[in-house]
DNA sequence: ATAAATATGTCAATATAGCTGACGTAGTCG
DNA sequence: CGACTACGTCAGCTATATTGACATATTTAT
């Protein structure tokens, strides 16, 4: 015991995988299949912190050139996905401070990539609509980031996406899903790009 | 069209998502499986943050306890998994610059988490070692870690490991894959823990 | 033996992204 | 009117990362 044969397991006769299919010894090959244990687990830690990392990676290139971070990206994403989002809104998705939000925020509305504008019912509210030009660079992101999925969509078997759907809905908090649900469940009314 | 399809599918009768299962209005039903769309991809990318972003804040709570960010979690976390890690080894899985490292190594060193030993063939090399204590923070952390994944794997259908590793592995750069590979294919000698 | 390359450490300055706490302003609502 | 709410802002702090330059010990190649 305490050597894992569930990662090789999940790599035989796969297409993505052939060139690493050889990878892990045959004695670790048999194993049952219902039954995870530790050592898998620590296995998919560590690729999901790999994966994540590379996820990300894309995106930084970009944003480079723009003189923007993660925290740029991440406020331009939502305010893409949810337009007329308000401040209150978008400090509960991303959890963090109104002052931390508020320094890169100011240099979305500065750099015209996102504006801002009173909401109707209550004037206090600033809803947050992406400019033509913050749209455009959003769509380059979500696009990059999206063929970094649809490539691996592409490369495993079908059946793959909702595989993936499922596992990645099933890592988030429980009491977590309800709102990422009704989040994904709203949709931009204008086809974006 | 613009309208996805694909998550709501994945969601089809699953044990864990009973409560998320009627989400996705009723006329988003009946994809075509095998054909990865850009929506799909999108809702992806999105679980993929809010997955990773609750990945993390598990250890983060533990750490708080200790002092410690994500970065001594990192660290620490490599040195348990490959004890003898060279300072340059770990540079180049962290990808981080050794003055970032540095900063970070001497406080695990300092508080007697991980030591270091000259190593025996080229005495230049420091080797990294976790203390015992450095150990029995890493396994809390790990365990900690692999519950969620655990806990995901028993809720999922069976196979869903093999789905998932397969996932992972193919969200990480190809030309990454082989390294990754290797880093997973060796394991410690002692059983940690 | 000496020179070059390597492994690592360190000093200094800078950037990004987050935090807490306090206070201000405008708008809503009872 | 007064309380509450949505948001902005000032000030200071922390964690994590960066680049660039330089130092030291050790190995390796000529």
């Amino acid at each position: 015991m305490g050597k894992g044969t569930g990662v090789s397991e999940a790599l035989k006769g796969d297409p993505a995988q052939r060139a690493a299919a050889a990878l892990w010894p045959a004695e670790r090959v048999g194993a049952r299949d219902a039954q995870a244990r530790p050592d898998d687990a620590i296995d998919l830690v560590e690729l999901f912190f790999f994966a994540y990392r590379d996820f990300v990676g894309d995106a930084d290139r970009l944003l480079e050139n723009y003189g923007f971070g993660r925290a740029h990206h991440r406020v331009l994403h939502f305010v893409h996905r949810r337009p007329g989002l308000t401040i209150a809104a978008l400090l509960d998705i991303l959890r963090i401070t109104k002052q931390s939000l508020n320094r890169v925020l100011k240099q979305l509305l500065d750099g015209g990539f996102v504006e801002a504008r009173p909401g109707a019912a209550d004037r206090r509210q600033r809803l947050l609509f992406p400019t033509a030009k913050g749209a455009k660079l959003a769509g380059e992101l979500s696009a990059l980031q999206s063929e970094r999925f649809l490539r691996v969509l592409g490369e495993l078997r079908p059946g793959a996406r909702a595989a993936a759907t499922e596992f990645l809905l099933a890592m988030i908090d429980p009491q977590e899903r309800e709102r990422v649900r009704a989040h994904l469940a709203k949709r931009p009314q204008e086809a974006a790009r």
